[in-house]
DNA sequence: AAGCCTGCCAACCGCGGAGCG
DNA sequence: ACGCTCCGCGGTTGGCAGGCT
């Protein structure tokens, strides 16, 4: 997981730090502190240049770095800052005491975009996961329209990402014949269109609905990231019982999204 | 069992800004 | 105003571990 140790051309040592450099530098910045980075590996015995130094010492061995899963809360907030902040890690890590920038960047990395970069399905589609019962009263689940990026030239716009989902909301309203399925379908579709300015995210593409009756419930394989978008969507007025098919549209006519 | 693939994360690198002479 | 040094930030890389085929 760690790079092997190396050296360079200027005897700087590179690569995994052992644990008695660990213990060189933490007996030393808690003697002296860190008054210059460039010089205190030479007074604290280290072949390791300044900024290895600092980067060791800011991201593993600093009093109250959080090492470990981020809780449900810190994943909350860090979606939340990042769609406020965008790449502003360091601005993200203080408002989580114990985080570092760089975890919270490698987390966003590893946890949050590597899902847009997953590779959907060949074309827009919609699932019923049961088409028995009465429609009001039956269980019914809908993945949201997957996109194909690669069906997409590299030209496409999100609007035609848009205009996609949207065609495949359509053929579900018409196809389930029922309400409630397609209104969550285009309430998820306007949320997505609400909550990411440049409509890029996968994980409500292949976010689930589920509705039984009169309501939905709608998830993702993330429970953070599904509370906040669901809370944009609340707050946006946009799951609402009364037709928000309707209301996407509206919406639609009033921001000139792609009409 | 072995090779391949993917996820994860520590660490490196380059750049820009702040501070100082 | 300018140049230099240092620091911090954000992007990227490298390689281990574990899962998959």
């Amino acid at each position: 997981m760690v790079r092997p140790p190396s050296i360079d051309s200027s005897g700087m040592k590179k690569g995994a730090w052992s644990e008695d450099e660990d213990e060189k530098l933490r007996a030393y910045i808690h003697r002296y502190g860190h008054w210059n980075w460039r010089l205190l590996p030479k007074y604290a015995g280290l072949k390791r240049c300044g900024k290895s130094c600092r980067l060791r010492w800011v991201n593993y061995l600093k009093p109250g770095v959080k090492r470990g899963d981020f809780s449900k809360e810190e994943k909350e907030i860090v979606v939340k800052l990042h769609a406020e902040l965008g790449n502003k890690w360091s601005a993200i890590a203080e408002q989580l005491p114990g985080r570092t920038d760089n975890e919270i960047k490698n987390f966003w990395h590893t946890r949050i975009e590597r899902r847009r970069k997953k590779s959907p399905a060949a074309k827009p589609t919609i699932s019923k996961a049961n088409s028995l019962s009465t429609p009001q009263n039956q269980q019914q689940s809908l993945s949201l329209p997957i996109l194909d990026d690669a069906s997409l030239s590299p030209n496409s716009s999100h609007q035609d990402e848009l205009e996609l989902m949207l065609s495949a909301v359509l053929e579900a309203h018409d196809s389930a014949q029922n309400e409630c399925f397609a209104a969550a379908a285009a309430a998820a579709a306007a949320a997505a269109a609400f909550n990411e300015e440049e409509f890029d995210y996968p994980e409500l593409r292949s976010s689930e609905l589920s509705c039984s009756g009169s309501s939905y419930s709608w998830t993702v394989d993330d429970d953070a990231t599904s509370s906040y978008y669901v809370a944009q969507a609340e707050e946006e007025g946009l799951l609402l019982s009364y037709d928000p098919l309707l209301r996407f549209f509206d919406y639609q006519n009033e921001t000139g999204l792609f009409w």
